[in-house]
RNA sequence: GGAGGGAUCGCAUAGUGGUCUAGUGCGGCGGUCUUGAAAACCGCUAUAGCCGCAAGGUUAUCGUGGGUUCGAAUCCCACUCCCUCCGCCA
């Protein structure tokens, strides 16, 4: 969320993220500004009328029974007056709050325009693309040789986009998760369980209501299912004040991750690659305002992201998002893509943005600084390892000639096999 | 699933229709005293909005939303959360 009176004041930039960020048509900006003024001339009004009440009715208790009958009739007019005015002026606050919910965040100076994914710039490509004396197999192909993958059982169970991980493949999924949580509990972030069935306001906080509703499970509770344990943990302190003194606020959450892939029926239908529940380490840091502090951090994320592709020696790029391929929340995003053979393309893996105070706005968190000066934090987020898609990376990438998988070097401690084999 | 109790200014508590402009204690901040500290004493102690150069004024907020009333922390209704007990359960 954008304070109203930034919005007001710059009405042209805000009109300009809509249109860069290709929503046009979702909310009107000149609707809600002209909204905006009418209810706060509305509510000088009743704040006035509100006033006049509230002495009238603290006379009544000290005048004598005569004076009494007259001010009550005057106290009754005054409130059949002002209850009107609240009338109205609780439909246009309920007006703003909806419009106010579909304003986007305004895209940081160096984002490049674009329509969609084509307008995203490649800003760094590392590691080294593995050469094969052989075909690569794609991770399918290899997991269900080996047994460790089983999308066949897991579509008769729970439909299309379900599978199993088996024996050594979900034990090397297991690793990929530790690997990656312990690197960022290595950099000083907290660790954290987080409750993945959420009010949906939190949604709306962090930003993936009102505009990706519909990619959200439901349950009969009215509660929704989280796709990234981002809206937990950047949700912690809602509506609280924190100190100075404890930002950066760093977390590390693991959960399960629920999406409904509505908008990507015919995409990916091979494999584990997109699937509608996978696992996921997130990072969240909450920083005191000031837009340099959050570049800095946003790209320290992504350093941490590297780090895990590094240590796994997988080839990776970053690519510097556009402004019609990002959130609406979003100020500025990088995803990370890894190297898959079989499909000889980058995929995404990773993503990385920070929003400023857009997210801390709509959640209410607060702090306060040296001065005692209360402020809104500010947000960010990145992944660290998502899986099963890391993992189908990991398998097609060390995969060896007779259908073996390597265990990179970094994940032995943790899987206790080198490794992966056909059963006899 | 059943029964009961509760939610008040950072914390603990008081407050059952008007002097609540929410009392008291603790904590915190400032001051007096002191070589320094403690103690004692004095003062201050929320958030958001609006008007104002400022001083200040004003509106809202006692879990949330509605209702009754001239007037609600207080009465009524609904909801949320917490606690205790019973049942069930990993």
């Amino acid at each position: 969320m954008l304070d109203i009176k930034y919005i007001k004041e710059n009405k042209e930039i805000v009109k300009k993220a809509l249109n860069d960020k290709q929503l046009q048509g979702t909310v009107d900006i000149d609707l809600l500004v002209a909204t905006y003024d009418e209810y706060t001339e509305l509510l000088k009004k009743v704040e006035i009328h509100r006033n006049l009440r509230n002495s009238i009715s603290k006379d009544i208790s000290r005048v004598s029974p005569e004076e009494k009958q007259k001010l009550l009739e005057e106290a009754k007019h005054v409130k059949d007056e002002l209850q009107e005015m609240e009338e109205k002026l609780k439909v246009l606050k309920a007006k703003i709050d909806e419009l106010m919910l579909w304003v986007p965040n305004v895209p940081a100076k160096d984002v490049p325009f674009g329509e969609n994914e084509e307008g995203n710039t490649i800003i760094k490509q590392e590691g080294v693309v593995p050469e094969f004396s052989f075909e690569p197999k794609d991770h399918l192909e290899l997991g269900e040789a080996l047994g460790i993958i089983d999308t066949k059982r897991g579509a008769k169970l729970g439909g299309f986009r379900s599978y199993f991980l088996v024996g050594k493949g979900m034990l090397l999924e297991q690793a990929i998760l530790r690997y990656a949580l312990d690197h960022m509990v290595a950099q000083g972030f907290t660790p954290m369980n987080v409750p993945v069935m959420l009010d949906k306001k939190y949604f709306v906080g962090t930003g993936y209501f009102p505009w990706g509703s519909e990619d959200h499970y439901v349950t009969q509770d009215d509660l929704a299912l989280v796709g990234t344990a981002e809206v937990s943990l950047t949700s912690y302190y809602a509506d609280e004040v924190l100190d100075e003194s404890q930002l950066p606020v760093m977390l590390a959450g693991q959960s399960p991750c629920f999406r409904r892939e509505v908008g990507g029926y015919g995409k990916d239908t091979k494999g584990v690659f997109r699937v509608h529940y996978f696992t996921k380490v997130e990072q969240v840091v909450l920083l005191p305002e000031g837009e340099e502090l959050s570049v800095e951090w946003h790209d320290k994320m992504l350093g941490f992201a590297e780090d895990i592709l590094k240590g796994l020696n997988l080839s990776y790029r970053v690519l510097l998002m556009c402004t019609g391929d990002m959130g609406a929340g979003q100020r500025k995003k990088y995803d990370i893509e890894t190297w898959f053979p079989s499909q000889k393309i980058y995929r995404e893996t990773h993503s990385d943005s920070y929003f400023l105070d857009f997210q801390a706005r709509r959640l209410n968190i607060r702090y306060k600084d040296r001065e005692g000066k209360i402020k809104f934090v500010n947000t960010i987020n990145n992944t660290v390892a998502a899986t099963p898609r890391l993992l189908a990376a990991v398998i097609e990438n060390y995969q060896q000639k007779d259908g073996s998988i390597l265990v990179p070097e970094v994940l032995r401690k943790y899987t206790g096999f080198e490794k992966i084999e056909p059963n006899k």
